[in-house]
DNA sequence: AAATAAAATTAACATTGTTAATGTTAATTA
DNA sequence: TAATTAACATTAACAATGTTAATTTTATTT
């Protein structure tokens, strides 16, 4: 009797891929802007009503790709950053990495930050990592620099929070409005604004 | 023949004006979520179509609250803050005022900063306005630190970059994730932000 | 092979933005 | 004043959306 609940889990399992796939899929082209119940299921090669068979709705199935998400833009910073910076300088990389895969990929930016959230999707947990991902990427380095006493305790983490809103605001403005206008200016400000935090 | 244009031009704009109060009203009240073509002509005491006798589509006309958002959004930062304080401390309150008016209003927030745009309402000078916004309201301020040599031009320069980007931030994260979770912490981050940023 | 459980689909509904056709006033002309 | 016309407003309709219920198809068990 094992074997047959393990059966059942496992395709149904596979069934849920192949919609988050087709989510992850659509939103890293096209974006939030096409995504739709009908768009999604016809991706995924099944009928839009198959998806409420594996997902409570159609909200709740966009927040599972953000996990997935998370571990590819963690792969697209660390093969940005030279691997014998440390400090401030890493600090500075990683931002910019960041910046640049949520520009490359505005879909996920508006799934992350933009998004209006409902109950379900709303486990706080999820937002959570949301809100500490730039802070997780970049942690061992602010640790670097206070064990090597470049920066001190209190200013570490004052310029984490810093740098953690500073980026968001930036990618903001130029994802949604665009501003700067253009992609030079826009990197341009993010060194400016990137260094004048990190400055001691 | 003057006159009659004349007339006819102003029963339109009080007509115009009627669809825009009411989308004023809901865009504060419930938000930008609830707002409809039906709701806002309901409200305005129109049918549906009347709207599109009067605006391109919908997004036209919300966009076209955006300028009398602004001018109240200043009487209500200029309320705040105190007349006798000058330079950076004046520039904290400001921040702090523009703040207070976006958390207060979150479909006004979604309005200036999020919601996506197209094409006609994509007219560059509206977004630029909304971009220089806050650079606007704190810019006497920023004039003064420079002339009472408290700041040296480019380190006021750079802390006004800082602030626009870190504010936005700190309102996206607190509107659309509810991040800090509570109005308390949230108003702590911010003092600690601006004036991290503020300090020399 | 028949009965049953599971999975997937079609049909349907409510809501949205938008357009076209129609009705209804107000203004102009004869 | 009565008929015509222009302006304005409304109803009807469409296509796209998310979601649910009923139904059909497929797989499993007896």
């Amino acid at each position: 009797m094992e074997q047959k609940v393990d059966k059942k889990e496992i395709q149904e399992q596979r069934v849920r891929g192949y919609f988050i796939q087709a989510t992850k899929d659509m939103l890293k082209g096209e974006g939030l802007k096409s995504l739709s119940v009908r768009s999604i299921a016809e991706r995924a090669g099944y009928s839009y009503a198959t998806l409420y068979n594996y997902f409570k709705d159609v909200q709740t199935l966009v927040f599972e790709c953000v996990k997935d998400f998370q571990d590819e833009c963690v792969d697209f910073v660390l093969a940005e950053i030279k691997d014998d910076v440390r400090g401030l300088p890493a600090i500075e990389q990683i931002a910019k990495g960041y910046i640049k895969y949520f520009v490359q990929y505005p879909g996920i930016f508006e799934l992350f930050f933009v998004e209006r959230v409902n109950q379900m999707s709303n486990n706080s947990n999820t937002l959570e990592m949301i809100y500490n991902f730039l802070d997780r990427l970049t942690s061992s380095e602010w640790e670097y620099c206070k064990t090597k006493k470049i920066l001190k305790k209190e200013v570490a983490e004052s310029k984490r929070n810093e740098l953690r809103y500073a980026v968001m605001g930036l990618l903001l403005f130029y994802n949604n409005r665009r501003q700067p206008a253009s992609y030079q200016e826009f990197t341009a400000m993010c060194d400016a604004v990137i260094r004048g935090i990190l400055r001691q």
